[in-house]
DNA sequence: AAACTCGTTCAAAACGCTTTGGACAAGGGT
DNA sequence: ACCCTTGTCCAAAGCGTTTTGAACGAGTTT
């Protein structure tokens, strides 16, 4: 209907219309100002259905969350939307979005989006250790931008963030501290991102010559947090500090202590990995770890952009760093005498201020 | 590439693998059968782009998210996602989801859509008492469904939850329980949920000959809740109930409380909204009410399928009920002698069981 | 004066599908 | 014998772009 339109009323060809609004200089600047103006006048905005049939790119990316029912509570995807919007936006890309449980209903929507070029790359989240998504991505070619590793050995791009180095870290502040029992409570091992935040807690117990076998496993909600983080509390060798990770977890280790009559942040220090809004809300406040998700987003888009655009995805990686943001649910280890100074800590809990 | 291939490989013309596969009658059966067999064995997928260009409609749907940075520790949009993914999908279509702060660039993102034809209709979510990106589509006629009312005059399909009944329930069951002054948290009264939830309230404590001056309204977040909440419990009238627009309001709320040397569901009852998984996770834990997302998600794609089948929006309209969950952090009022009996809460809170 | 270049424009093809308007043969009714 | 219906198939047009290959006149070179 439109370029069309502007050529009749010009009484140009399309290809001149098509050409000038291209911005081809090798239409005279005198026609391409007459074209744009007109364009600008009518309002003209062309079709995308018709360039991307005739560009053979469907000029979108797809994203599938992993919609298990109760599970929204997640914050994570939302931050990464956001940090995926605007880059793509620039580039004249749409996100397309799906919903699928993981399982076999998953690759069926990736299968879906690949199926009749509905999308030109896709943007994978939350990868597990052995990850079929990936997997299928990579057997057929397709592009695509991971955010975490997977344990298939083939190259591809990927965005994460460091969870060895910021456990590590939140190990050696807790050793800083005094304590010498430190636990872990783990998502299920299977998702790589749980894996990867245990390596980097074992490897600073090791180093520093202390047990790492308290260790607990479950899936990474509050309620079953809680119980798993009590098996760890009723042990004999009970933890006097609880790495989580995940602040989901690291609330039910708090409710977990509670019910074992410790007071967090004096008797069980506890530390979380995400940094939710609810981490200020609780009491005490939850030290935790903040990973730049938006940022992570909008490199994922990035690199898509440029594997687009033909880059090689084996040389696309990014690790991004991690913040440790102190609050009230950590403090010196029970019976310890020297705490490690110029720390501020809001005072031990469970008593109001 | 592709209807041609199966076309050359049968021995028919484009047309009649069309109409095969499209199951039309017209085509003999044993035709019909052998294209379908030919099809499947090539893994034949129709050009999404190629239809779209054809039948002139985009075969997706948008939804712009309010990426306001900071904002995105709601649950909201994922589970309303969650919602419409898979009605969309069942009638295969697809959903472009874009993210812009409010204010004139998530206009511009609305316009984006409608340019070029990128959707065949939006959803409009969180809604505003007046809300240009309503009266921008009722402008241009084109097919939305909100979740949410407003103001405009004009009918337009819309979901929402009924917050005035809700709140007029709350509102009921600490009257029951004892309670004279009852305050509301507000949400800012420019979003209509606020608007709406603040009727229930004054409607009931109305008709109870209560005192409906007890109000304070605030940004939805923990931080402005407690201070505006403060201002509420520093009155002389200080309220012995408050009903909060919001979970997060809530949160702020208890912490303001606690601020007064207040115990939450003790000497201050509080009631919140949305039930956010971290309602759960404070102590105490926070009664509160539910609505319906995922569901509200499922209707608005559902109208909005009807929409573009030809229905008249302005028959559809959909108010949803909600829950109110009762956990620990509300009971009877101070001083109160007869408690409601039957119902069962939490220890008073604030030390440890 | 013929041949060539350059700048500007355009007709036509292509992308892969759906739809329109027949074509053609076989069978039935008159 | 003729016309009409019915069943089955197809050529061609069209959706709105971009791209290819060429046309054409003016100026430049030989």
């Amino acid at each position: 209907m439109s370029l069309a339109k502007i050529a009749q009323s010009l009484g140009l060809s399309v290809t001149t219309v098509s050409r000038a609004l291209g911005g081809f200089d090798e239409v005279a600047l005198a026609t391409r100002e007459r074209v744009r103006a007109e364009a600008e006048r009518i309002g003209y905005r062309a079709n995308k259905t018709a360039r991307r049939l005739q560009s053979g790119r469907s000029e979108a990316i797809g994203l599938v969350l992993p919609a298990n029912p109760g599970q929204f509570d997640d914050p994570f995807f939302l931050r990464l939307m956001a940090g995926i919007g605007p880059r793509l936006a620039e580039a004249d890309l749409d996100l397309i979005v799906m919903a699928a449980p993981p399982g076999p209903e998953e690759l069926r929507a990736y299968q879906h989006l690949l199926d009749g070029r509905r999308v030109d790359g896709v943007l994978v989240a939350r990868t597990r250790r052995h990850d079929e998504r990936i997997a299928f991505l990579l057997d057929h070619n397709f592009p695509f931008v991971a955010h975490g590793r997977t344990q298939d050995r083939r190259p591809y791009a990927w965005v994460d963030t460091d969870g060895a180095a910021a456990m590590a870290a939140a190990s050696e502040r807790l050793i800083g501290l005094g304590h010498r029992r430190i636990g872990l409570l783990n998502a299920l091992p299977s998702f790589n991102y749980a894996h990867d935040r245990e390596a980097g807690w074992r490897r600073t117990l090791r180093a520093a010559g202390l047990a790492d076998t308290l260790i607990a496993e479950s899936a990474p909600t509050e309620a079953d947090g809680e119980q798993a983080a009590r098996t760890l509390l009723q042990r004999p060798d009970a933890p006097t500090a609880l790495l989580c990770a995940t602040d989901r977890l690291a609330a039910g280790a708090m409710r977990a202590a509670i019910g074992c009559g410790l007071v967090v942040g004096r008797d069980l220090s506890v530390i979380g990995f995400d940094n939710l809004p609810f981490a200020t809300y609780i009491h005490p406040r939850l030290t935790t770890i903040e990973q730049p998700v938006e940022q992570s987003g909008a490199m994922m888009a990035d690199m898509l952009l440029q594997i687009l655009a033909g880059a090689d995805p084996a040389g696309l990686q990014a690790m991004l760093p991690t913040r440790l943001i102190v609050r009230g649910s950590d403090g010196p280890a029970p019976n310890h005498q020297e705490t490690t100074p110029g720390e501020t800590h809001e005072p031990p809990v469970s008593v109001r201020p």
